[in-house]
Order: C-alpha cells, then structure tokens, then sequence
DNA sequence: TTCTAAGCGAGACGGTACGTCACGTCTTAAG
DNA sequence: CTTAAGACGTGACGTACCGTCTCGCTTAGAA
C-alpha cells in the first residue's frame, strides 16, 4: 500500500522504480468508479484490471488486495489526511456541531456511507488493512477533535482532568454507533443534541 | 387449494411443519463447533453441510446464508434476548460499571471477538441480516440500557428531561467504537472512566 | 413396467389391488405431455410428479425409472404391438415400399422422431428397460417383416433358403441407420430403392 | 482492438496458442483411463478433472461436455480417421468379409462396446456432438467402404448403376441394427452370410 | 359398518454432480 | 524486467434431481 523507500533493504519484492505510473492510475481509476458502480463487496480484482486495461498480476504485484487498492484511492483523494484540522471560534459547541453536521451530510450520500460501511466490513478480518486505515484515515480524524478539545482545555471551557481520548469518543462514539446499526437516522437535530449532552460531562466542575 | 393453517402470511418458503429438528440441530451444532476452529471467515456452507451430516440443500431450505445460520446459533444461546435486565442497586454507577466490565471480559475473549467482528462485517453488506441482527441481538441490549436509565430519571438521579436513547449511546457508543476500531485495549479502567464521564452529562441540572 | 400376478409369489412389493388407476393415468398422460414438450432427456420424475399431481413416490412404487414410465405410455398408445401385420397383396415389393413409406412418414414426424430417439438412448445404458423395448417394440414388428418374407417364400417370390432374419435386415437395418446417424434424409424415394436393391439380393437363384 | 491472428472466424473462445499441453493430454488419459475403468455413464467431469489433476474450469474452457472429450480421445486414437482405406485384393466379399469381421471382433470387445453405445446414446440429445462425431468418426468409415465399392463397380463387379450410398447402408445398415438392438449375436458366420447375401443384391445385370 | 392397513399428495431429507465465479499464481510474447 | 493478457489449479458457490423417508389424509377391504 506504501511506496518502499529503499531497494536494498532485505526481501524487497519488485523494484518500485520501474513502476507503471500509468498503470498505477488506471488501476485506482477504475477501482474508484467501480466502488461507485457495484460496491466494494461486489468488486473484484479481474473486474478492476479488465476494466483499468492493466494485467492481474499488476495489481498483485503493487498491492495485498483489493482492499490495499481501495486504501490507496482514499489517500489519494483525501491527500493522506495530513492536515485535518476543526474550525476553533472559541465557541466549542458550535464548532462540534458544525463538523458533525457535516459529517452527517457525508455519510447520507450513498456513496460515502457504501464505501465507509465496505471499510468496516474489511477492516474486521484483515488487520494489516485495518492498521493502515485506522493510521491513515481514522486517526487524523480523532486527534483533530482532540486537539480541538485541547484547545478548550486551556480555553478554561472544559474540565482540564478529563481524558480527552474518551471525550473525544463521548461525541463521535454514538454518531458512529447509531451510522453503523442504523438505530435512527443521522440528522443534524440529532448531533446538536448529542454535543450539548456530551459537553454536559465535560463542564470544568464547581 | 393448499390448506395451510397460517393464510395472512406472503410467500413462505417450506413448511415449516415438515422441518426436521434433528437436522436444524445438527447443523446448529456444527456451525457453532466452526465457529469456534476456523472463524466465520473461513467457514463455509459446505463445511457446515458435511460437519452436520446434512445436504447442502437443507441449509439452503431454511437459512438465507451462513451468517443466517450464524444468527440463529446465538439467537440460541442467549434464549432469543427477550428478557434482558440490568441490575437495578439503586447505584445507577455502580450498575452501569459492573454490566460494562463484564461486557469487556466478554469482548476480550477470543471466540466472542471473532465472532462479533464478522457479524458487524457481514451486516455491512446484507440487509436482511442486518436487520435481524439489529431485532435478535442489538435491540434487547440498547432497551436494558434504556429501561436503567429510566428507572434512574424516575428516581431522579438523572436529568428528566434527557433524550434516553442518546443516554444510551452515550455509555455505549464509546465503547464499541473502541473495540471496533481498536483504537485502545478495553479494560475494566476505561469502562469506570467512561461511566463517570458520561454520567456527569446525564445529572439533574441545577 | 408389468403388472405383478400374485401376491404371494417371493417379495412382492406392492399390493397392485390397491392402485389408483386415477394416479397411473395421471403419470402416464403428464409423462407423454412432458415428451412432447421438453424430450425426454430434460424430463425429470419430479417434474412428472409435479404435473401429474403426484407423488413421487407414487411413481417409484410402480415404475423403476421415468424410462419404465414412457415404455408404458407406448405400451398403452400401440396395444402391446400384439397384432402387427404387414399388408400382403402378393407383390412384395408394393408391399414393402408401403410399408416403409408409411414408416419415413412416421419417423418424419419430430415427435416421433424424438422419441424413438430417446429410447435408442436409454436402451444403451439400461439393460431391463432395452429388453422390454426389444420384446414389446421391436420383436413385434420385426417379426411382422418376417412373417410378409416367409409368405413371400411360400408363394416363390424369394430364394427359399434365405436366411429371414438377415432379410429383414437387409430392408430394416439400412433405414434405421440412415435414420440414426442422418446421413442422408428419409424419403420415399429412398425406400423405394432400398427395397429395389434389397430384393434384387433375395430373388430366387436361376 | 485485440491482435489475434485468425481476423476472419466468429467468436472463438479462448485462444488456443495459450492452451497447455500438459492439462490437454492429462485430461485425455485421464478420461480415456475412467472410460475403462466406470464407463461413460458413471463418468463425471469432476473425476475427469480430480484424476488428471486439473481444474474443472479447464475442462469446461476447452471441451462442451464430457463427450466433447472423449470425441477427442477417440480421434487422438484413431488418429482424426483421415486416411482409412480398405483391403482391395480384387476379391470384393472377401475384402468385405474380412473388414466387418474384424469388426466384429472390435464391437465384441466391451470396452468398444461400452464405448460406442455411450456415444450412441448421447448422439440422441446433444446434436452438435452427433454432428462432431458423424464428422470424424462415422462419416471416414463409410467413406472407405464407398470408395471399395467404386473400385468394384469400376472393375465390373457390380453394377454401374447402383447407388452406391445405399450399397454401403445394405453392407454396415444390418450389422449396425443387429449390434444396438441386440437381436442377435455378432459372429464372423453372420457377417459371411450378410455379405454374401448383400452381394448378390448388387451384381451387375444380365 | 366400522376398523385398519394400504396407498396417496406432499415434500423434506442426505447425496452427487452440475456449471460458474473469483481467487492468487504461473506462463507467454511484446516492449 | 515489466507489462497485458489470460490460462492454470483450487475451492466454494447455489441449483437441480436423484431415490428414500416421513407426514397426515383418504379410501377400500376384511372383520
């Protein structure tokens, strides 16, 4: 899933430097649009190669599996998800709740809630895929909250004894839950009542 | 002309009337010993079939996949989830601790993990199965949690006016993300701090 | 295929007293009904049963394979093939020309066509059904050629010492074998020198 | 697009340049050795594929069925039956008499028997099978006796003016009818007889 | 005239084989 | 050595029928 940086280091497999950018691209290319058009589940390696014009052994050779390729499509379009970062106006609630209703609007559109939902599925009986998802596209996520609700730490709007890693699960610990069991629908309703809840808890004390 | 004795119903596949107790009990059986030895994953129709002594059709006669089998081998076991209780101590914090720690010592068994992880997988991708996961299994937890905490609010240890279903996944909603993502191990600790946090945005205002 | 005589004779099977005529000739028209719709290698006993409104043990009580069934359909459509006669109006060669005239006309047909192919098949591989169609189809009218040459003889139209059974042969096996292996259609003027030539070996030495 | 080299057939399935040998031969004694060993009834294409130690997708890739296959087997064997030719020593029932009774003695053989009539059967239903086999294996074999014939008739031994196809039905037609309804065993006495007897059907006039 | 054993319809059962799909590896020919 | 193409061995899929085996129900014969 990663590009190897050095070809002398023990059993390296093929040489990266003789990779087909172009074959690469067609790959992920036709990854993504068929992960649109039937789903992650319904996909298949023979599908994307035929569909990418590019031999089966291509893909075998550059990535673990259909999964890696996926992996691959999401770095690509989300730039690695280095530099997430949560709006700070000094107002933590309205800022929670802004993200997360943006998030809500995410996962409403098929597309993502598909693709998220394939993710999921994967990630429960293939660690390496899911090592590589949590570093690269959950973790970003969890420590921009966190980082936010550091802010509001030193801010004074919070206990400076909470444990930020569980508040930050106290706020998008039932938004994932209720996406993930279809328990009731996502809305922004929801989510405002969810932040003002979770801050409830989260209030410096006295 | 068919003279069956439920006439409301749709199509309804065959006669349940006719089904053979010993084969429903065999392949129980069989899938749950494959459970336990090679994991859903790995499991298949067949194996089921052969372990059961038992053609593949009459697995297919009655069940709408393995992980249809699956869900009656726990539908089973727990006694269909009907009658689902939390223990009431008058000590909604101490309760809440004792049901979460047993639920982590359950989660940090092997079989039990496995297990949960497929289900979750294979939810993602079949809706029948999903929603009868959500009905069988899902449902009686989050309602035993509900009915807690509304013994707690008539008792006026909680807010009244507190949204009950969000209160729920407050306590559970951190928890299973953490398993599901794995983002941190479970333990007793997390749990205590997670009930403490969750309840000081569920108290009575004022 | 025959109906058992007495009840007492060694294992018996069962009580042909006690059969529904309403069943046997449910299976035998649904049977001839499949032929003439589907052939006879694409019918199956239970789509027999099906149609019939039957059992399918009903059929395999009274028939050893769905090849007993369409014997007996055949059986009951010819009589039993007991009263079989070639025309003789003293010319042998009209005689024989008419008969396999009528013959080509039969076999032009595609159901009967079908048919007969059929049994050709199953008689390859299954040696009771081949007996019983050798002794309730064939015999019978072979022996009819047999009984119009030896008339013939009689009456010094053909060589007296002539092997009978290698005449009718000579006038049968020919047709039967452009039939089943297609080499060349059937048609009247076909048979008409068939029999020409088969004769022109028959005639009376001197 | 593709750059095959064959521009004018229709579709043409896979590309037979890519076929391996290997599989192609272990399926062939694989089939041919079950052909002995359980005959062509109780053959299966996976047993075919387990003993030759190949994929059944193989089979299916490059054969229509388990008949296509041994179609192959028997004109691997008979090496594609171009150049047969009859004993010409001048002495036309001589010649005849000794091909059909070696023919006898082949037909007498089971595994032939077994075999022939396995091809017989499926003749019946599967019609580009019969028009393979009519092709390569029947179609050979009747030429050559034609072709003997035309000798004869060129030599003044029979007549001008027969039609020589169905000379050649008066020659195989008996013999081919007395094997598969098994009217009468095959011996070399009979076919003396039915040469003798064919012949004189077939002299010259006058 | 009732009783009772059978045949009956229905169809589930343990099996076998089917023909298809996709896997991940291997082979070929071209560049 | 990589690539596109695709054949290969493997293994599971879900389906079709096989011939046997219960189920209740009906039905005809002997009591």
């Amino acid at each position: 899933m990663a590009e190897r940086s050095a070809p002398t280091d023990g059993p390296v497999g093929p040489d990266p430097r003789r990779r087909s950018e172009r074959a690469r691209r067609a790959v992920l290319t036709a990854a993504a649009e068929l992960l649109g058009e039937v789903g992650f589940a319904k996909m298949t390696v023979e599908a994307i190669a035929a569909r990418a014009g590019v031999g089966k052994q291509t893909i075998y050779r550059w990535w673990p599996s259909k999964a890696g390729v996926l992996l691959d499509v999401f770095t690509e379009l989300t730039g690695s998800g280095s530099e997430e970062r949560l709006p700070d106006t000094g107002d933590l609630a309205a800022d929670l709740k802004a993200v997360l209703r943006a998030t809500v609007d995410e996962f409403n559109d098929p597309v993502i809630d598909r693709t998220a939902r394939a993710f999921t599925a994967e990630i429960q009986h293939d660690s390496a895929f899911a090592e590589a998802v949590r570093e690269q596209q959950l973790r970003p996520g969890l420590e921009a909250y966190k980082a936010r609700l550091r802010s509001a730490q030193e801010a004074g709007e919070i206990d400076p004894g909470l444990d930020l890693d569980i508040a930050v699960e106290l706020l998008t610990g039932p938004f994932h839950q209720r996406w993930l069991q279809r328990t009731a629908p996502l809305t922004h309703g929801y989510v405002d009542a969810l932040v003002d809840t979770a801050l409830r808890g989260m209030r410096p004390p006295g």
